[in-house]
DNA sequence: ATATGATGGACGTAG
DNA sequence: TCCATCATAT
């Protein structure tokens, strides 16, 4: 079974032989870093070592899970029991089994950022302080970066530094904010993203046992993505590795990218300091990219001075220059990108080879537009995540209390959906019933009758026996999705979106139905052993944006941030919008640090090609509907010219394989000067046979007809929307509503009772 | 209690 | 541009 060592470099061969002791491995771009992990473990397998003993941490589920199935098939099924995972999923299942020593039940919920936000929210209105001063957002990075550098908030209040740095951005209240948000997660039996980790180091601080069991247990630590971990994760990797002094660690400084949530590029840095007889592995050679992509990385990384010394360099084919395209506007920039992909194709190339990398999330949208245009099949990873969904958080939100009452920020978020007649006012009595009585709130809704009275009573009381006829079905054992169909039928969440003919409820129905059908895969995947709620719960709020799931047609163009493409290849990469406040963003460049943790992000772009690489930005970009002018990214000149290829195709380009009759439409106004000969030949319309269409004026006095008799495929005029034509009539009366589809605007849905409507003719 | 339209502010990566 | 919040009407 030693065979698959053969395959291996020289270096590769150390890191997958080392077996005791603590090791580094500073694996470059591509260098075979996952095949190393792979064939480590399943050496150790191979040498005795139970699966059991071995703790694996990833950065993505979904690379968990690829990596067991890759040693399951060299090892067999004994990989089943690696302990592989996230530093979130793995903590939170130990959690799960020791928390209630910390006070925690084993069904405690994980709050999301959502969730936190909410509560502080809250909070800042309980204290009577400014909303606008006090943003949830600084609130939560502040008592996070706390948190991850295992800052209690008795710490944090006891330390006059943080207070000053507080009094001196204006909030000197955060640390009772902190305080009083801790009290009430752990009250809602609930822990945020960071009381994973923070509650990990408390649980191995104050209770020995438990820490001596788990030392025992992981023989073999191993971290990936080393360079990306904070404070509160690596003490957590060095108390469990401390008996056995068995910790690899595998990662790359030049590719650390996570500072803003707390990671420590120090601990890669400093890593030898901690192990004196650390033995270090470089992996250097990049099997992945050209000579030309590797030697650009290389000479942009130059750049930086807080790094580790390592060469990296390509034995693969010399490879294109990069190329370097200024389109004119980021409309332009998605256009000429989409018709490059459309182009390569016929050389060989398949969607699912490309990759459009950005720095911001909002940036897909000139994307997605110019890919649709093509015909071209594209998936987006991150952004508004499904289960960001507001339907699914509903839907979850019913899941979360059946199984932990005390979750407040669900309870919040159901008690009056759908519409119950249970307002505000109700609401807040019963929260400051529930703090007068000393009670949590759901012992004070089951028995409301003896505490308050009003016509909402009976709403309640309705809602309390639904929640309780859930309780019962989990006590009985009924599986996740037995209790899930059960809820969204009951509730009349599915029946409310059902009867929402509407584009948007259409899609909200279509979309808890999919969230029914991952809670019946889950329950019938034979690999979950506990099919219980709690146990879904867990898995779904610790997903990443990786673990996204494929609709089975992997041939699209992937679109993300480059955050999200860390760990991926594609043969042909675009990084796009290298404008300078863009990328490197404005806000990011308060330090040194900052830039060049900026320039790790570039790098990390770059070096995810194999074959081919195009950088691109635009002269002019829309933000919030504004127009700005921008520059070219210094990170462009940072690259050494030799390896780059200048395309200034800018805006006399015509791209082949367009519509552009279709396509200028909606077309933002370039605001520059007169287009060139090409241009304005490509925006030339057709002369229309037909008459001329009606022009629409909005004005004040219109005068709206009678819409009583309005029927399929009248035409008809909106005062602010223009002409149009009915498509669907639906609920005749005083709901009724019409789909209409509006020749400037689309298809919108209009509440008859309300639209002001022109029939024409 | 709820539905609608007007207004004003956001500005970023992720478990 | 898009979203949350507020004021107003039902």
């Amino acid at each position: 079974m030693i065979d698959f060592l053969a395959e291996l470099n020289e270096p590769q061969h150390q890191a997958v032989t080392h077996e005791n002791g603590p090791l580094m491995i500073i694996a470059g771009a591509g260098s075979g870093k996952t095949r190393v992990l792979t064939y480590r473990i399943a050496h150790l397998m191979g040498s005795g070592v139970d699966a059991f003993n071995i703790l694996s941490l990833t950065f993505t589920n979904k690379a968990a899970e690829e990596m067991r199935h890759r040693i399951e098939k060299i090892i067999g099924s004994e990989a089943k029991n690696l302990w592989m995972g996230t530093f979130h999923s793995v903590f939170a299942k130990i959690l799960r089994f020791e928390g209630f020593r910390l006070g925690y039940t084993s069904n405690f919920t994980i709050y999301d950022t959502d969730d936190s936000k909410s509560l502080l929210k809250t909070i800042v209105k309980e204290f009577n302080l400014d909303d606008k001063t006090y943003k949830p957002n600084f609130i939560l990075n502040r008592i996070s970066g706390a948190k991850n550098n295992l800052i209690s908030w008795q710490m944090y209040n006891e330390n006059p530094v943080f207070q000053a740095e507080d009094i001196s951005a204006q909030m000197p209240e955060i640390g009772r904010i902190y305080k009083t948000y801790a009290q009430r997660c752990f009250s809602a039996n609930a822990m945020d993203f960071d009381d994973l980790l923070f509650n990990t180091n408390v649980l191995f601080r104050d209770y020995l046992d438990v820490l001596n069991k788990y030392q025992h247990k992981f023989k073999h630590v191993m971290v990936d993505e080393f360079q990306d971990t904070n404070i509160s994760q690596y003490l957590i990797t060095r108390k469990l590795s401390a008996v056995h002094q068995n910790i690899c660690v595998v990662g790359d400084d030049a590719q650390s990218i996570y500072a803003f949530r707390g990671a420590n590029i120090q601990n890669i840095l400093n890593f030898k300091k901690d192990y004196p007889d650390l033995k270090v592995v470089k992996l250097e050679q990049n099997y992945r990219s050209t000579k030309n992509i590797v030697n650009a990385a290389n000479s942009l990384i130059a750049k930086n001075k807080a790094q580790l010394e390592k060469k990296t360099f390509s034995d693969n084919e010399e490879g294109d220059r990069i190329e370097v395209i200024k389109a004119h506007s980021d409309n332009e920039e998605g256009k000429i990108i989409a018709n490059t992909i459309f182009e390569s194709k016929h050389q060989g190339l398949r969607n699912q080879d490309f990759a459009i990398l950005y720095r911001t999330n909002a940036q897909s949208r000139a994307f997605e537009e110019a890919l649709r245009k093509l015909n071209i099949k594209y998936r987006i990873i991150g952004g508004l995540s499904f289960y960001q969904r507001k339907e699914i958080k509903d839907l979850l939100g019913y899941l979360r209390y059946t199984v932990n009452q005390q979750d407040e920020e669900a309870f919040k978020r159901i008690i009056n959906l759908p519409k119950r007649g249970i307002g505000d006012s109700t609401v807040a009595k019963i929260v400051v019933m529930a703090s007068e009585n000393q009670k949590s709130v759901w012992e004070i809704i089951c028995n409301i009758k003896q505490y308050l009275e009003g016509r909402a009573m009976n709403s309640i009381e309705t809602f309390t026996n639904l929640i309780k006829s859930y309780i019962i079905m989990e006590e009985e054992g009924k599986d996740a999705h037995t209790i899930a169909m059960n809820i969204a039928k009951t509730t009349g969440i599915l029946h409310e979106l059902y009867i929402d003919k509407t584009v948007e409820g259409v899609a909200r129905h279509e979309n808890v139905q999919e969230l029914l059908n991952s809670i019946k895969q889950f329950v019938d995947n034979p690999e979950n052993e506990d099919k219980t709620l709690g146990s879904f719960l867990q898995t779904v709020s610790l997903l990443t944006n990786a673990d996204q799931e494929e609709d089975g047609d992997p041939d699209k163009v992937t679109m993300m941030t480059i955050h999200g493409a860390k760990g991926l290849e594609f043969k042909h990469v675009f990084v796009v919008g290298l404008e300078e406040n863009l990328f490197p963003s404005q806000m990011m460049l308060r330090s040194r640090e900052d830039l060049e943790e900026e320039r790790r992000l570039f790098y990390v772009a770059i070096t995810r090609a194999e074959k081919k690489l195009t950088l691109s930005y635009a002269e002019q970009r829309y933000n919030w509907g504004k127009l700005n002018f921008c520059e070219k990214s210094r990170f462009i000149d940072e690259i050494d010219p030799a390896y780059l290829k200048f395309d200034d195709r800018g805006s006399s380009y015509t791209p082949k394989g367009f519509d552009f009759e279709s396509f200028g439409r909606k077309e933002r106004p370039v605001v520059t000067a007169p287009p060139t000969r090409s241009q304005a030949i490509a925006n030339l319309k057709p002369v229309s046979q037909a008459k001329p269409a009606p022009v629409h004026v909005p004005t004040v006095d219109f005068v709206p007809s009678d819409t009583k008799n309005l029927k399929p495929g009248d035409k008809v005029e909106h005062q602010k929307f223009g002409f149009g034509e009915v498509k669907k009539l639906d609920n005749l009366g005083p709901t009724a509503k019409a789909v209409i589809h509006f020749d400037s605007e689309g298809e919108k849905t209009l509440l008859l009772s309300f639209a002001k409507l022109r029939i024409v003719e």
